[in-house]
DNA sequence: CAGTGGTCTAGACCACTGG
DNA sequence: CAGTGGTCTAGACCACTGC
């Protein structure tokens, strides 16, 4: 039905392969909110016919999109949109892992949440005005009930309006996916600054430790779709019984 | 020619599908040596006929390979058994980016090599006996010219024979691009922990800073083939001017 | 059982590379 | 120019899911 540039006998001049023409308009569906997180989207049959493709090229289509985790395949049922709600999708984004190799219990305890000027920093990285606001949620995880990380996150208001402590305190589940469910937002990949620092005053206090230890601190910048920056994220993370894991692939 | 268990008429009981098959057999023509670092791989018509199933199938075990960074493809050109010699590969394995943004030189001084009985702990981790050696590289990386990482490497000596200081000095590239010209040796993937230290007295002064300066602290292990454990790397990182780089996709 | 994604085939044509 | 990988088609059959 789409006016596809590369009809069977193309002698268009300018043009993508047609599984790339149709990956965007896929990816145009995700990001214009027609498909939500979870949904589950057209079969392949109902999109190639849609398309006036055959299967293969939806398919390679839907492959790419899978592979950036974007969509996710189940056999049998169909392909759905990739949701922070999934246990796989959950921890994505959280790295910390015990030294014994054991399973934790993780917690956040939200300390404050404010609407402020932004800071030039965190409005560059988010592509503000100096004028805009944002809400400042300051939180703190624990790890077996020890605090660990000290995070404070700063997210455009016009994006995330009426944040309060008591809303994020009555959420159950993670920051992503409250950001998912309660604004339809959601975050895609992020690229992380990772630092040894002195500890701060504010971060030892919160963290129980002195004031000269060493913490990783780490500045996440979160992406939506087509690059969208929508999140700062600046954490102190103690390494001392946990440590941040990364794997190069 | 090969026994693929998945005859165009399948009635073997067992079977995985045939492109896994075929996977599984050029990854078997990758570690076993029979393809080198840089070598073009059999065109994909000549697999197909070799194996006796259709280009498609071919095309799928190459892709999956390829996604995995074993082997890249050029239009036009052939498969290539990917190296560590590529510039775009090169820097995989080095995350350290500059915080003005800027380019920056990057230089090894080699201190120390030692072949010594290893610590129980990287014994374990390189699935070495108690009494298997290991060699043992101290070096020192600068950045601009500047003291920026200490690292103190740890290779099993039966794979790494007759490492000297003086072989490595003179060895212009990368270490990994070195143990795969010298020992045939390919790093396919690595996990670290990562933490925030109080310089230990040995770092600090390689590094040029205060005995209680927060460093970060990156254990690597890497593999090769068949998730195969080849070297154990402590590394220091002074982080005033650079930064660690994390991608979350 | 009908509907979904997963595998595989055979063949066509295109785009790119190097000699 | 011949040879390579890249795109696309049409159709077959399999494996899995949920009703």
């Amino acid at each position: 039905m789409s006016d596809l540039q590369n009809t069977p006998n193309p002698n268009t001049p300018i043009f993508s392969p047609l599984y790339q023409q149709i990956k965007a308009l896929l990816l145009q569906s995700l990001s214009s909110g027609e498909w939500n997180a979870g949904d589950m989207i057209p079969s392949e049959v109902d999109l190639a016919a849609h398309f006036k493709v055959s299967q293969g090229t939806v398919r390679k289509a839907i492959d790419e999109l899978a592979s950036e985790n974007l969509l996710v395949r189940r056999q049998g049922r169909g392909t759905f949109v990739a949701t922070h709600q999934e246990a796989q999708i959950r921890f994505r984004f959280l790295s910390m892992q015990a030294d014994n190799g054991q399973k934790f219990t993780t917690s956040s305890a939200v300390v404050d949440v404010d609407v402020i000027l932004a800071s030039v920093g965190v409005c560059a990285h988010l592509g503000l005005a100096d004028s805009d606001r944002v809400v400042q949620i300051t939180r703190v995880l624990s790890f077996n009930g020890r605090a660990g990380v000290l995070e404070k996150i700063y997210l455009p208001e016009a994006l995330f309006p009426n944040v309060t402590a008591d809303k994020l305190r009555a959420y159950k589940g993670t920051l992503y996916s409250w950001f998912e469910s309660e604004f339809n937002v959601r975050m895609i990949r992020a690229v992380e600054q990772i630092r040894a620092v002195n500890a701060p005053e504010s971060a030892a206090e919160y963290l129980n430790v002195a004031s000269n230890e060493a913490l990783l601190y780490v500045e996440r910048i979160s992406y939506t779709y087509a690059d969208k920056p929508v999140e700062v994220r600046h954490g102190w993370y103690l390494t001392h019984d946990y440590f941040y894991k990364n794997e190069l692939i």
